[in-house]
DNA sequence: ACATTCTTTTCACTCAGTGAAAAAGGTTCT
DNA sequence: AGAACCTTTTTCACTGAGTGAAAAGAATGT
């Protein structure tokens, strides 16, 4: 009767596939599992992961707990610094970012543009309480975030369009979801060289936002956002246009000579 | 007679271990390569490496730039994030850091402790020209760093005896390098609740850290570097130690309730 | 003491992974 | 232009590495 099969049984790829989907089981929610567990998730034998989490294990890519739970491990953790976005981009970004805090004092964050979203590299918040809005590594929109509109605005034509040709999905009342009001929209953004967003993603937050370009192409863009509906936050456009300006020298400077001091 | 094997031709290990060591080849000092430098430094054949980069570059824990050179990607990344030293630890510790930077507008460091050294998990500076001293990511010891110092006088006595026990190197003239000097220094460290270090490991820098505390185990250690010797580092000690107190009660509060505001 | 769920080990089968070699592109010489 | 030397991609016959069902061993709950 009760043959429920919880999982798809994923049709037999190779071993490297199969220790990818045993890593690619944990996430945000589920950060650390036992290995049964891993094995549901992955849907693979518990045998297969038995053996396939040891030796992740044993390359600290996976690394077990004192009650034997598995979670991601350090290597992983070490390779991910040497990924390009964070290794350049994060590091050259940090202290733009952190000058522009300690003028504003408002919540900070870049993000860079990546397939036909926008995500999160980091995100500098004082508030110690505050529940973490909008984690690093977070997809966001591109048409419904300052962030992301400050970003499409300036990618080219092409993209462009394939972006507002698609669904652009509505989180708020005020999220604009026609081609015709999001191109308008990119115009303005052009025009004054920033992103204003008002409670198009999440409510009660507004948020202004300045590409970062560099060679003419854009590479991130910086944004400021608070969670109490100020009105007053574009004062901070100027810092925070500098910062853009400043960090996209500075990516050009390293991208020209990359042992630069 | 030029029979000159380049790499010492790994011995044949599992097909995980081997894709495994594909990604390992990337450093921080290469962390991009062509296919044959990939399988050169990985010991493995070319054709063995052609398929396995394959598999991992459509799992995007590789990815290739225009001009064909594989670098991490950003599943890498991705999952980086969701480690527990960096998706709890960082994540929780970076209000109290970024309200200290503020504070004494000097550079601010995070660490904690893996095997017989201190890792770096974060490190804010203002300074956009600054050479990175100390790459996030980067390992230092234990008995030269002021944080390795915080950290290490409230570990437990077995752990400090292994790593007393062990041969101390000598960084600069002023590292301390016999075990006697060591535990000298951290009775002080116990003391006064910080550790002071000058230019125990890099020439030319001072630094301050103070132990982070849950439940009555070190968990990480928080330090302000500055590279030009001030000598007035000690005026910060107060707001020091209370980001430090401050991460340590919010830990905790956290590990009782994991979903807590 | 019994039931249940999780971890670890074993083992015979076979198919996935292998890597040498050749083909196809690229770059840099003279 | 042609030669020498890279690197990337494809092919293919061989075989041992990886497989997963099943059973044994732990651990925990009722």
């Amino acid at each position: 009767m009760s043959e429920a099969r919880e999982f798809p049984k994923s049709t037999a790829k190779s071993v490297t596939a199969r220790a990818l989907a045993v890593l690619g089981a944990l996430s945000a929610q589920e950060p650390s599992m036992t290995l049964s567990q891993l094995a549901r998730v992955a849907g693979l034998p518990v045998a297969t992961v038995y053996r396939l989490a040891g030796e992740l294990e044993e390359g600290r890519f996976l690394q077990r707990d004192a009650s034997g739970r598995y979670s991601l491990g350090v290597r992983m953790w070490e390779m991910g610094l040497l990924t390009p976005v964070h290794g350049h981009m994060r590091e050259v970004a940090m202290p733009f970012l952190l000058n522009l805090q300690y003028e504003c004092r408002e919540t900070v964050q870049l993000a860079v543009c990546d397939g036909v979203d926008a995500v999160y590299i980091e995100k500098l918040t004082l508030d110690t309480k505050t529940p973490v809005q909008s984690r690093i590594g977070a997809r966001i929109p591109l048409h419904a975030t300052a962030v992301g509109q400050a970003i499409l605005a300036l990618s080219d034509p092409g993209f462009i369009d394939v972006i507002t040709g698609m669904p652009l999905p509505r989180f708020t009342d005020s999220t604009v979801t026609t081609p015709r009001a999001l191109n308008k929209m990119l115009d303005q953004v052009r025009e004054q060289g920033f992103a204003h967003s008002t409670e198009e993603y999440v409510p009660g937050s507004t948020a202004i936002a300045a590409p970062v370009m560099v060679n003419g192409k854009v590479e991130a863009a910086i944004g400021i956002v608070n969670y109490e509906l100020r009105d007053d936050l574009e004062v901070f456009v100027p810092q925070l246009i500098e910062a853009a300006a400043g960090l996209g020298r500075r990516l050009k400077e390293l991208a020209a000579d990359p042992q630069a001091d």
